[in-house]
RNA sequence: GGCGAAGUAGCUUAGUUGGCUAGAGCGUUCGGUUCAUACCCGAAAGGUCAGCGGUUCGAAUCCGCUCUUCGCUACCA
């Protein structure tokens, strides 16, 4: 009966805030494999979760107020609201502060330590506090963080590595035999070149500069790196136990068929845990996927930029499956997929409402008007039913080779071009000319059978990406979900059996104007709550921390090492620094010369490019949601030096 | 700067190992139809397959160079 079993995974989503459309997206994805693997007969797993340590929410919740448990707990409750609210099939809910999963995170690293692929050592002025990284002797730019720049202090702080140096080797070995570890290749290509190729410095797995984590349970200074703990959720959240006491459920998924991760946590999957696992002795997951993001309107979505879309808005403006439907429909397999409003409409109107909608509305009415809502197979065949049984039946394999190379956009199209060659099969037999004719109602009868049944087939095919459509249509064609191992057949549909007397509307068409204005009205609903969310004032002492002058740009060239880079030499005053600035993108070298500029004074010097240059300041710009970046100047004439305040 | 990916109709894109007039959806125009959510069906227009050169009987597909975009990385104090 079984085909055996699948274990899917999302990445848990960090509690530090609500997850946008994107993230949502990513939970949609997941489910509509795990749905169809179900359907297809696979014992499926499909776990998902959130990540719920580190610093950050610390830090939240500090501002909030509460404790960090309790934020986590709210946010956490907020993201499964969510996922639930998409019909997300999860069999898992993981949370990384779930007792069994923190105890066995101890576990683990106490393994790891004692066998010795953790071991202790000590840093001596490498901690970056700001970035929360140490950093090895030659990460280091010029005793520097080489994230930020800025100091690195000497404490004497005890920190745990683990040897990544160690399983190097074995990885680039697995990456290369096993093409399809890392999906889609150019992320394979990132990983090996940037990383693996040039050499693994060892991870440092343990902090002391803040409390919310795991601690270290032989040595509570510590508490555990928070991508350890939330890696380690894919072997935790199906009974994992390092001692060697694992359910069965472990002994059965593990390893996990999929990982569905965003491209921005690539890194992580498979270099990090791949080791992690190699350590603890246990296989490697089958496959990791990056998928792409979705862009709104061709940017990042962003809070700062406003155009940040939550699911729930969505769902209210059009309704679950509609946005199940487009967020999938709209995903490449390796480029990110573009979001737009009108796009959103489009696709609706054109696809859900008109195609599917009209088709399975127009085939109720028509039964109903013509033959009393009883849909009977009398046999009156002509030759162009088979072309319409021909898509029909194929319908299912196509979209089964679709889903097993992870497409499922075109899946779906697969799916909508059954309900297409429907409404053309309408065409075809004209089913409203039968009806005026009494000698011809077995044809018609039949026809009308033909139609119910390939939209029987069209809808359950549908059940993994639109679940509540799937059952929506059914409902109305009084009839239930049939067995994927049937959906290759014909005539399936019971004899004499009666549908709905009066249709309902499965997607209502949208006005594109109408809709623009609800949108319209809802961004600027979101934009007033994240202004009015930024209160993080400063007094006027800080304010005066800042030292910024005047300065006049006498001479600008570009970096040669560098394609961001520009090095102003900038007078202020008596002194004449030099100034490196990433705005090559926006200014060239002329544009900059001779321009008087707002100039941060009292910035501690920063060394660049390895050490080549040192930047003596920053110059200020302002940068839009667009990304487009301006320098501020002074209006009118100015010296330089001048200081501002 | 290093590494990588990609540039196909107005838009979103499919094109497996090179092979008949380069496909599809949406949009546009025209025609048909009326069961239906002003829907559906058909037809047409629209592509120097980024550019140049090369290999070949034959290239969107392979090779080289150029241009552009994107990703990772170094870097935007």
């Amino acid at each position: 009966m079984s085909k055996g079993k699948y274990y899917i995974t999302t990445a848990i989503a960090y509690t530090s805030g609500k997850p946008h459309i994107g993230n949502t997206y990513e939970a949609v994805l997941a489910d509509s494999i795990a749905r169809f693997k179900r359907q297809e007969g696979y014992e499926v797993f499909f776990q998902t979760g959130t990540d719920e340590h580190g610093q950050k929410i610390e830090e939240k919740a500090k501002e909030a107020g509460i404790t960090p448990k309790e934020f986590v707990d709210n946010v956490s409750a907020e993201i499964k609201k969510i996922w639930d609210m998409v019909n997300t099939s999860y069999d898992k809910f993981i949370r990384t502060t779930d007792s069994y999963h923190e105890k066995q995170i101890q576990k683990i690293f106490k393994k790891l330590y004692e066998q010795g692929d953790i071991y202790k050592s000590v840093y001596e002025g490498m901690y970056c506090t700001p970035c929360e990284s140490f950093w090895t002797e030659s990460q280091l730019v010029d005793g520097k963080c080489p994230d930020c720049g800025r100091e690195v202090h000497p404490a004497k702080e005890e920190a745990y590595f683990l040897k990544l140096s160690k399983y190097a080797d074995r990885l680039i070995e697995h990456i290369n035999t096993h093409p399809e570890f890392i999906q889609p290749v150019s992320r394979k290509n990132e990983m090996m070149n940037n990383f693996l190729l040039p050499g693994l410095q060892d991870l440092c797995v343990s902090r002391t500069s803040f409390k919310w984590g795991i601690p270290v349970d032989f040595d509570d200074k510590h508490v555990v790196y928070v991508w350890l703990d939330a890696l380690s959720n894919y072997i935790t959240g199906v009974g994992y136990d390092c001692d060697g006491n694992s359910s069965d459920l472990y002994k059965k998924m593990w390893p996990a068929d999929l990982h569905l991760i965003g491209k921005d946590i690539v890194r992580f999957h498979t270099i990090y845990w791949p080791i992690i696992l190699m350590a603890l002795g246990e296989p490697l997951p089958k496959q990791v996927f990056g998928h792409p993001w979705l862009l709104m309107n061709g940017g990042k979505m962003s809070k700062s930029s406003g155009n940040v879309i939550y699911a729930d808005d969505l769902v209210e403006l059009f309704g679950v499956d509609a946005v199940r439907y487009f967020v999938l429909h709209e995903m490449p397999f390796d480029n990110d997929g573009i979001i737009t409003w009108d796009l959103i409409v489009e696709r609706i109107n054109s696809d859900l409402a008109n195609v599917l909608g009209n088709l399975v509305n127009r085939t109720i009415s028509m039964t109903n008007k013509y033959l009393g809502g009883i849909v009977c197979n009398t046999n009156v065949n002509e030759p162009v039913d088979e072309e319409l049984k021909k898509v029909v039946t194929e319908c299912r394999d196509k979209v089964k080779a679709k889903m097993d190379k992870l497409r499922v956009a075109d899946a779906i199209t697969e799916i909508f071009t059954l309900f297409k060659r429907c409404n053309k099969y309408v065409d075809e037999t004209e089913p409203w000319i039968l009806g005026k004719d009494e000698a011809k109602k077995d044809r018609l009868s039949t026809v009308l059978y033909n139609l119910t049944e390939s939209i029987v087939t069209g809808a359950c095919l549908l059940e993994p990406f639109m679940p509540d459509t799937t059952e929506k249509i059914l409902a109305q064609l009084n009839t239930n979900k049939r067995a994927f191992d049937e959906l290759d057949r014909f005539g399936m549909y019971p004899n004499g059996n009666k549908v709905a007397e009066k249709t309902a509307i499965l997607f209502a068409r949208l006005d594109a104007k109408e809709t623009e204005e609800k949108i319209n009205a809802l961004m600027e609903r979101q934009k007033a709550k994240t202004e009015k969310k930024q209160d993080n004032n400063i007094t006027i002492d800080d304010f005066c921390k800042v030292e910024m002058k005047v300065g006049e740009i006498i001479d600008c060239e570009k970096v040669p090492e560098s394609n961001k880079l520009l090095k102003n030499t900038v007078r202020i005053g008596d002194e004449t620094r030099t100034i490196l600035s990433g705005i090559a993108k926006w200014y060239s070298p002329e544009e900059m010369k001779g321009k008087k500029v707002v100039v941060v004074t009292n910035l501690a010097p920063r060394k660049m490019l390895k050490g080549k240059y040192v930047s003596e300041g920053m110059i200020a710009a302002a940068e839009d949601s667009q990304g487009n970046v301006k320098l501020l100047t002074v209006d009118g004439d100015m010296e330089s030096g001048a200081l501002i305040s």
